[in-house]
Order: structure tokens, then sequence, then C-alpha cells
DNA sequence: AGTATACCCATTGACGCCCATATAATCCCA
DNA sequence: TGGGATTATATGGGCGTCAATGGGTATACT
């Protein structure tokens, strides 16, 4: 499975279409090409976006927390309560709902930026804070992060 | 898998392409030949560069992370979405972004430098420049690395 | 009817593919 | 072992294709 990664700025058209950047678009499982899922960032005013796929991994996640808990309910009403399937049309690009575009301040022009698993949705330059902020911390915790960045090597993977 | 190792000097043609040397071409790994993943160096001015299997390791160990948690989302959004996937045409060249030639202060040429299981990619001054210094702290740590280069033959322990 | 959304077509610029050449490296055989 | 022949590498440039974007029109829903 491919990863979302890298970083794209794109218009806003007069209908409120964008393009989901081509990478992105060949990042997504081939049963599910043209349509994604867009849901509140839960951290920051930014939008997210994954794959259907991934969100059904997500609920199956969910199902499996104690059903009378808290967090069941939190987890069920924020995240799949909030979450909306947008189709891909036949130029790759998707329609950006207003209210969506008001949570996260966008006008006219958007950055993506890859996570992963999933992207976000942010106006450009609430992204370039948001980067330099990440960067900052990254930087910071370099010690603890080095483990993770890189690994005692294994003797070559094969 | 091979190391990258050596140092070449390579030309930025007016479409801002570069030849990747042709002994990094051939280290990288048969199944992705034709990519690589580029990167701003966290410590140097300069860019980094790797096959695009060394970034799905570190891939999967950020999806590891708890969901929900900060640094999934610092390291996500500072490595992931700030690595370029690059394709190498058939004459072995790739397209050096504008923003990384800005970052590493990059014009018209570029001095790659083998780094083992990555490589760097440096403005040819800064290149020298940063060789003496590099030299210059070996030296002076010699007795200290020697330890590590030339460790104590220890067969019989544990 | 009026609004919203999907499909179709057009334009532009960037990128990948192909072909070409010069220089460097390697080979090969007398 | 020398020197011509062959191959590989770095580099240059033409051109077709695709991605991003704009806009017209049909279809659907209320």
């Amino acid at each position: 499975m491919e990863l979302f990664v890298s970083q794209f700025v794109n218009k806003i058209d007069k209908k409120g279409r964008v393009s989901l950047p081509s990478i992105f678009r060949n990042a997504l499982p081939q049963n599910s090409k043209n349509e994604i899922i867009l849901y509140k960032s839960l951290k920051h005013n930014s939008i997210e976006g994954c794959s259907s796929d991934r969100i059904k991994d997500i609920a199956d996640r969910i199902n499996k927390l104690d059903f009378f808990s808290e967090d069941q309910d939190d987890f069920a009403r924020s995240i799949l309560s909030e979450i909306i399937p947008t189709n891909i049309d036949k130029e790759g690009r998707f329609l950006l709902p207003d209210y969506l575009k008001v949570h996260s301040n966008i006008s006219s022009e958007v950055t993506f930026v890859g996570q992963g698993h999933y992207f976000q949705i942010w106006e450009p330059k609430a992204a370039i804070e948001r980067q330099k902020k990440s960067r900052a911390r990254l930087i910071k915790k370099k010690k603890s992060l080095s483990s993770i960045i890189f690994p005692i090597h294994r003797s070559n993977e094969k």
C-alpha cells in the first residue's frame, strides 16, 4: 500500500473544486479510487482525509473499545458521525464543503500535507506555521527520535 | 545492499535535471531503481537522499505510534510530509526541486557525497568546507573513534 | 424554476520519454 | 602492452503526455 507523502499547494476554483494531488490519487486503494473521506482534525484547525478503507479500520478499532465506555461514545461521535464521504471527479477534483473551509480558514488555496496513511488540508500560511513548530519540536527531541528514525541496523534486511 | 560511497560533482541542466552518479544508481535496490527520496537535512544546509525502501521502514515505525499523540503528528509532518519522492529518468537523471536548491544554496552544480545507507547533495564549495571540518574533527577524536572502528576483539564474551 | 453536482472539453505548463553527442572508461587483439 | 574499437556516462534538446485549472452544459434534487 502506498502512503500519502510530500506536500502540494493547489487552487480552489469558482465552483469550490480542488485537485487532489496526483500522487495522492495514486495512493488510494484500487477499489475506491474515486472516493475520499473528509473530517475535521481533532488536533488542529485543519481537515483530514483518507481512503474509505482506512475509516473501516478505525471503525473496527472503536468497536473493540468497551461498548459502555465514554471513549467509545466520544470516538464514535467525534469521528464516525462527522465524516464526509466525497467523490472525486474524472479530472481528479473534489468539492470542499463550505463548513470545512470555515473550520480551517480556507479561502482560495489549500496545502495538502502527506501524513502516511492519511493526509491533511490546511490554509497555506497556517500549514507553514505548523510545519515550523513541528520541525522545532522534532529537533529538540532529536535524541529520543533517533531510535525511530535511525534504528539499529539489523545486518542488512536481506 | 550496496552502499553509497565516494564523491561526485555533476551539473544541473536548463531543465533542472542532474545525473545521479552511476554507482549511486547501482546502489539502489532492484525493486525501486528509478526512484529516490529527497529531503532537507536536519543538520546542515544540504539535501539528503536515499532509496524508497529506507523510507518505508521509517514510515512503518511512525505509524506504530499512538494514533492521537502529538508525537505521531509531529513525526509524520516533519518526516513524511517533507520527503519528496523523485523519479529517475531513463538516462539516470532526476529533477532537483527549486525549494531544495534554495535551502542548500545550489545553483548550477552539485556535489554528491556518499554516506553509506544514504547520500548528501551539497553546493560544491560548501561541500569542500564541510569536508575540511569533518576531517579536522575526526583527527581530533581519532583516539576515541578507533574503539568503534577497530573494536577490541572479544570473541569469547557472552 | 433554481441550485448543486457531475460530465465533457479546452488550455497551459511541467515532466517524462526519446534521440543525439561528447568525453571517459573498458575491452580486445595484434 | 599499446592503441584502436566498443561501451558507458554525463549532458543537451525536441516533443508528446499528463496534471492542474477553467468553463460550458446536462442531469438531478427540492
